[in-house]
DNA sequence: CGTGTGACGCGAG
DNA sequence: CCTCGCGCCACAC
């Protein structure tokens, strides 16, 4: 009887990725308590409130999951860079850049 | 109600 | 590296 997972109960987890850290969305949905609702976080974020740090957010292959000449995409890449994240033929190395919640 | 649709993930081939 | 299929969750029609 697990109760709906709310937008806000995603948005509180991203919230706490570090800056110059990267999450994936199956890591935020194992946080939620939905291990395999990785496909919900991604619809939460295309409507995120701004201030939220999104741009961490990335899928399990280390890429960001939007269209590369897009906006949005751009953008995100941009904002990692800034933050010192490297990217490596376009995908970041989760071993190096991954948000370790388990000591957070 | 049934059906379609993702900023996903993972295993197979 | 690539594609295909299926599971998953919430929501728009």
């Amino acid at each position: 009887m697990t109760p709906p997972l709310t937008d806000e109960r995603i948005f509180e987890v991203v919230r706490r990725i570090p800056p110059g850290h990267v999450a994936t969305y199956g890591q935020i949905a194992r946080l939620v308590g939905r291990p395999r609702g990785a496909r919900r976080i991604g619809y939460a974020l295309h409507r995120c409130p701004s201030g939220l740090p999104w741009h961490r957010v990335i899928n399990a292959q280390g890429r960001i999951s939007l269209p590369a000449d897009s906006t949005s995409g751009l953008a995100q890449r941009r904002r990692l860079s800034e933050e010192g994240i490297v990217f490596i033929s376009g995908r970041i190395d989760l071993d190096r850049y991954g948000w370790d919640d388990a000591a957070n």
